[in-house]
DNA sequence: TAAGTATGTTAAG
DNA sequence: TTAACCTACTTAC
């Protein structure tokens, strides 16, 4: 259940069990039987994400591509590797650990060339410190469109996805109505900063948390509520409940056919 | 058993 | 704007 952090942390952790050494292959599932049959007895050279994209790295025969989309899920495990169920799409195994991949809108194997072209297309991502968010500020601050849509927009900023995009605008008590160029510069290099860290953290502990220490539960006497995906928020999936700051009522809209959430209290145009 | 939902993206209309 | 795609889990009947 992917947005920037998950794949970054799932690159970091690929490496770590593979990294240098070659893999068994497999596509139990069938529909990656071409590449796996290419990659087995290969060594994994390299990992790499950008924004939701992750690649595997094997030297001269491309890279294996993987997109998770909505519903792709990793697996990890510790040899030896049990018999893998019939929705294994890939299967890497090595003498200590193997990993399964369930479900991914994309998993291919491509060349140096096409992965370059899968990097023009996105946009800077917070989590690859060379990314320069001026890029991003280009295209938002000479666009009508609405931040909330912006920030979606891999294009645009790379990695960000509907959590962090509810949680960033609260954490700046910014409408997610407000259009591109309506931003100051200063709110968009906090917005950028912010994503920086909160990433980063979100890699270290593979879930997101975005609640800051004087509104977390102990702080506020209020119950841990921990949304299903793992982490404390704000707004993401809390509808009608009361805001943890003003205690208004949380709000949801469809926008971009995903669920928007926010405080019409704290954040304003 | 079926329907609904989910941290996503693309292509068709 | 809508449908389509991929999987697994929860809830309704």
């Amino acid at each position: 259940m992917p947005e920037g952090h998950t794949i970054h942390r799932l690159a970091a952790d690929h490496f770590e069990r593979f990294g240098g050494r070659s893999v068994r292959a497999s596509s139990p599932q069938g529909k990656f039987s071409d590449g796996a049959e290419l990659v087995d007895g290969r060594r994994l050279e390299d990992s790499e994400a950008h924004g939701k994209h992750l690649f595997l790295g094997f030297g001269a025969l491309g890279w294996i591509h993987v997109h998770l989309g909505l519903f792709g899920k990793v697996n990890f495990g510790d040899a030896p590797a049990p018999p893998p169920t019939d929705t294994v799409r890939l299967r890497l195994a090595g003498p200590s650990a193997y990993v399964d991949l369930r479900g991914p809108t994309t998993c291919s194997l491509i060349t140096d060339g096409e992965k370059a072209a899968i990097h023009d297309r996105l946009g800077p991502d917070p989590l690859r410190p060379a990314d320069d968010p001026d890029r991003a500020w280009a295209r938002i601050s000479r666009s009508r469109t609405t931040i909330a849509a912006l920030l979606m927009d891999q294009k645009i900023i790379a990695g960000v996805g509907n959590v962090y995009r509810a949680e960033v605008l609260f954490r700046h008590g910014i409408d997610p109505y407000r259009p591109g160029k309506d931003l100051t510069r200063d709110e968009w290099s906090a917005i950028w900063s912010d994503l920086v860290e909160l990433m980063r953290e979100g890699v270290r502990n593979n879930r997101i948390d975005t609640v800051r220490p004087e509104h977390e539960p102990e702080a506020m006497g209020r119950p841990p509520r921990v949304d299903d995906h793992g982490g404390e928020v704000y707004v993401y999936r809390r509808a009608h409940l009361p805001c943890h700051v003003c205690g208004g009522e949380i709000r949801t809209a469809g926008l971009a056919a995903r669920n928007l959430f926010w405080c019409a209290t704290c954040q304003q145009r």
